[in-house]
DNA sequence: CGACTTCTTCCACTCCCGGGACAAAGAGTC
DNA sequence: GACTCTTTGTCCCGGGAGTGGAAGAAGTCG
């Protein structure tokens, strides 16, 4: 069933529902303050905007000390899906037109099994979200994949960890299936989205987000835009050189970051350190799961496995020097750092710190805060609204 | 003297003025056809325009098959001063609307001496050319300098080869002297600019450019726009670490890339090189100059001298290392080497794009021309004409 | 209850802009 | 050289967008 949602007709509605998503519900002359047009001009694109049903009015504002103001506010059926398909596992979110996440299901699947048999799953679990009486349909849909993406077409392009999507027309597809616009970007660009609309990037217009999942990857946003570079392949670090004739990695270069730090790397090595006896606690956790994950490191770091710290201290020290390079290259006014090893923590930021305080120049360092992003797995499918928001507010 | 040139009164004639620097004179039915603007709203803009002197008409148009139109073109009077501070040297040229170079000038002087005698230079250097007629007065200065600088207030801040500069009101100071609005930005990003314009980046929206002088920096151009960071230190790749434990460099680090390979760098491993007997052409050079510096090792190589090849050939390694992992980042459309050693040529180029190639993904790779800059030293006073001109054809 | 403030609506006026009509000037053809 | 066709420049009209003033509605505060 496909949902006609309207579109603003101009750039002022564009900015007015951008500012009602983003600061929630206003009044009119809330609005006024914010938009630099006369009272005239406002009041007849508001009309406009109320006609169409995408802003409805919404009771009365607190009283600025003379008349009080009707509050507007979005459409309150208004619906966006957010996808976050990562390596190993897919997030499904529903929110509302301001992007708070109504209902949220998580479900581990292999990104390898290919597109086809993925977004029956991202389907189905679209539909249990909807049988739960969160969303009735969708206004429109954003897609986080685990790999580079032609933005504008929507389409996965040579991605190594997903055989089988290079090419497939993920935008079209379900933009078929859903009966909705759907817009598609690369995971770790969603989660810089995310965390920029409601996590610790606010108010930042230059900065650097490091996701460590399975692989690593870096989202850049320069003025408040997230910047792809000229193939959509823009953030990808994993593969930098941190270490001349270093561990072999999966690509065929020596030394990649990834080799040396990532979800994947770091449950190897926490297997070889379990299977040496070096770490009682990790051999532990092996015997009792079969295998070891970045969370058993973590876990065991939190019960003060030294091996574990280890790991996790060496592992901050290579991230912090590619970093410390990316800082003194782009100069940002922030750096997140987020994805599944959060758990890592503090021990990991601790180290990351260190390096590139001491790296990177004072210039670059001065007033730059590295923190870890606070959104956790929702920064994913938040930006992945966030960014069909924006399709959807901009005139068409 | 103060000389006061028009500024366009709105965006639509900014337009118009950039459209006839870069594309020369035009008629005004072409520049119709460029900028998507009825006949009457055209006539109108280009009527204020003549009006205001920045635009003259100039002869009759070729004929494209019906009645002639008249050309337009920017005021032949309009001038330039581009000036290129270097840390050894001082670049000062004149432009004229188009930013064609009319007279240009060089001289050796240290970046150290401070800001009042290089400037006391700078206008004595200005003054000169005005006596050789290019220039009667000029409508606007770009100022570039080795090191970061506050853009909006055109201010260097904490630049570490320019002692006595940190927090000299460049911009002010020179208005005053010259009587005409200023711009003063990083010397690297006006060569940026500079290629951008007139060299080999026309035309590519997203590209690198590394420019290796005493010290080693890159242009970030996103857009089309040149990119300075929070702070304005962006591009400060020279001290981003090429080898752990490696050499000492004097920010105080160890291993930075500049220590490795730069103008500097090249100089004193040639020097060692003469010194220990293992290349007789340095050797001699030594002995006739007392010194050697990067252009004795280009010279040397091209005459065949192994050692001389060598050292280029491992600096184009490490240069290629850091921007392997630079590509992989930003993923742009083309990266350029420019700056005061691209006599090293071909053999540089050669080894930097091998490493690049090697190191960095095949998507960011694919189609990323790696090319030497193409004006040399007018790269720099172009790019500064260019940020003036962009400054003087906007609306205030 | 009255003075003052804030918010909303209405309206007249201005300005911008696009497009049509027309004239001017050239090219090409016979 | 006359004629047609095309391109270019100019003029004018009408529609639409936007501004700011004024008046009215709905509050607060003393």
């Amino acid at each position: 069933m496909r949902r006609m949602t309207a579109r603003p007709a101009n750039a002022h509605q564009g900015r007015l529902l951008r500012l009602l998503r983003d600061g929630g519900p206003n009044s009119r002359a809330q609005l006024g303050d914010l938009v630099d047009l006369s009272r005239s001009k406002l009041a007849v694109e508001v009309d406009r905007l109320l006609e169409t049903g995408l802003v409805v009015a919404d009771g009365l504002a607190a009283s600025r000390g003379g008349r009080r103001s009707h509050n507007l506010r979005l459409a309150p059926a208004l619906r966006f899906l957010g996808v976050d398909i990562g390596a190993t596992s897919i997030d499904v979110a529903v929110t509302n037109a301001e992007l708070e996440v109504l209902g949220h299901l998580n479900q581990p699947m292999d990104v390898s099994e290919g597109p086809v048999a993925v977004f029956e799953r991202v389907l189905a679990m679209a539909e249990k979200l909807k049988a739960s009486g969160v969303a009735e349909g969708f206004d429109g849909a954003g897609i986080g994949v685990p790999g580079p993406v032609r933005f504008p077409e929507g389409v996965p392009v040579a991605p190594p960890i997903m055989p089988g999507w290079d090419g497939f027309p993920v935008r079209e597809a379900l933009s078929q299936d859903l009966g909705c616009p759907v817009m598609v970007d690369n995971d770790v660009n969603l989660m810089a989205m995310g965390e920029q609309h409601a996590g610790v990037a606010r108010s930042v217009g230059d900065y650097l987000c490091v996701k460590i999942g399975t692989g690593i990857g870096c989202g850049i946003v320069i003025g408040g835009q997230v910047y792809r570079g000229t193939t959509g392949s823009a953030g990808d670090i994993g593969h930098i050189q941190v270490q001349p004739d270093g561990r072999a990695c999966a690509c065929g270069n020596l030394g990649c970051l990834e080799a040396h730090f990532s979800g994947a790397a770091l449950a190897r090595d926490a297997e070889d350190a379990a299977r040496s006896g070096r770490s009682a606690q990790l051999a532990a956790r092996l015997e009792a799961a079969g295998e070891l994950t970045a969370a058993d490191v973590s876990a065991a770091a939190a019960a003060g496995d030294t091996v574990a710290l280890e790991l996790i201290r060496e592992g901050g020290q290579r991230l912090g020097q590619v970093i410390a390079g990316l800082v003194s290259f782009f100069n940002p006014g922030l750096v997140v750092i987020g994805g599944g090893v959060t758990g890592l923590g503090h021990t990991l930021l601790a180290s990351v710190r260190t390096q590139v305080y001491r790296q990177s120049l004072p210039l670059a360092t001065r007033n730059l805060p590295i923190v870890l992003g606070e959104l956790g797995p929702t920064a994913g499918v938040i930006g992945a609204a966030r960014l069909i928001s924006d399709h959807v507010f901009s005139p068409a």
